[in-house]
This record gives structure tokens, C-alpha cells and sequence, in this order.
DNA sequence: AAGTTATGAGACCAATAGGTCACATGTCAA
DNA sequence: TTGACATGTGACCTATTGGTCTCATAACTT
């Protein structure tokens, strides 16, 4: 499977969107400290975090017995790369800090 | 359906990424020139805009009885603001200037 | 060494998604 | 107004995917 096929892949479902924010939050999570997050047994959440590292959106580190899992921001930046150009870049961020800005202090 | 899962799903399929490619190069195209890209039938394509559309992804204007089709930034940018902070993301553009440039003069 | 803790692999089932086709509506041009 | 052009709808089949379970390995603790 092509490289950014399996990115997309891993960020369609809820649950692995789910995974992200909460390593976002806080980065170095084992999967038994990920699992207590989720309503869903251990093997589905053991499921996800291997098709997010498979992605490269997620990379590990052992520990022992533990495995220890990191939010890695490289092809999120590349997704917004491929179809947002500089130029366009300067509008869309001054329209969503405007955006922000609205919704905060109304 | 939640509003980020639209997006995600729509996404996550190779031959809407390809669509999002072509009217990043070019905007304002009908459905007939976008189909003539694609090795899929009318129907597939369609099907696939309509996905984009109703995710927000693409916005569309009607001229006649053509069906203009613009790509729409904002979604993606928002996916980026989800897991990239401002300090992370001077970390990442860094990283990713400097691998475009050794790739490109070698 | 023995028991407990943390993780891994593969079978299995129900639900969803991609693609094609038959059929239909609205618009332009002569 | 007649024919060609551009797009829309819903049924249908197949392939893929999310989630659970059984079985299994490896590492820490006492």
C-alpha cells in the first residue's frame, strides 16, 4: 500500500482520531494506560495503535516490558502541505484566527 | 456524521485525494473534464465529488447546466491545527524545508 | 521458579464503502 | 421543438474494515 494511503487510512476512523488527541495532550503512553481511555477492549485499541504506527503517525519505544507511544507530526504537516500553498496558507490561517478570535470572545 | 469524520472519510480514498490534486492545479472544472482524468465511469466520479462536497472539501458553483468545482482549504488546515501547535509547527516546517531542499539539489 | 503484568498474532463476523448500471431531469443550440 | 449534452438518483454486488475472542510470548516481582 502506497505511504500516504495508509496515513488516510489510519486517520478515517474515529477511534484512532480519538488516540491522537489524547497522545496530543500528553506524548509517551503505554497501551494499557490508552486502553482505560476507550470503551473498547484491550485488542481493539492494540489494533488501532499498530495501524497509526504503520502510518508513521505514531512511533514507539520499548521499555521493558512496556511500549511507550508517540505522537509524530511529520505527515500531518505533509497532508497540509500537498494542497495548501504559501500563498494560500496566509489567507486560511488569518481567516481561522479570526474565527477563533470570534467564537472566544463574543 | 460528525463534521471532522466527512472529511477524514472522504480522505481516506486514493481517487478523491486525485480529484483534490487536480482542482488544486486547476479550479473552476466540471464534473465531464474532471471524469476524462480518472479510469472510472461517470457515476464513480460524480459519486466521489459528491462525497468531497458534502465534506466541505470541495464548494461548487452552478453555471447553466454545467457544475463548477472549487477546492476548499479550510478543512485541511484545520486537521493541521489539530495536532500541530504554533511551537511544534516551527519545528516540523524547519524539518521539512531542509529535506525538500536536500532532495531537490543533491 | 511461579505468578502476574504488558503486549502480540490470527480467526471470525457484521457493517460499511467503492464501483457499475438502468433510468431520469434539466439545459443549450439549431 | 427536437436532439444532444451535463448532471442526478437509487439498486446492486463485491471487497474491505472495525471489533472481539482464543491462544501465545516476554518481562517484572517476590
Amino acid at each position: 500500500m502506497a505511504d500516504d494511503d495508509l496515513v488516510f487510512k489510519a486517520l478515517a476512523d474515529p477511534s484512532r482520531r480519538f488516540l491522537l488527541d489524547l497522545l496530543f495532550a500528553r506524548d509517551g503512553r503505554t497501551l494499557t494506560e490508552l486502553e482505560s481511555e476507550l470503551a473498547m477492549t484491550r485488542f481493539g485499541v492494540a489494533k488501532h495503535l499498530k495501524v497509526l504506527e504503520e502510518a508513521g503517525l505514531v512511533v514507539t519505544r520499548r521499555s521493558g516490558r512496556e511500549k511507550l507511544h508517540f505522537l509524530n507530526p511529520v505527515p500531518i504537516r505533509q497532508i497540509h502541505d500537498r494542497w495548501i500553498d504559501k500563498y494560500t496558507e496566509r489567507h486560511v490561517t488569518a481567516l481561522l484566527d479570526l474565527k477563533n478570535a470570534l467564537e472566544e470572545e463574543p
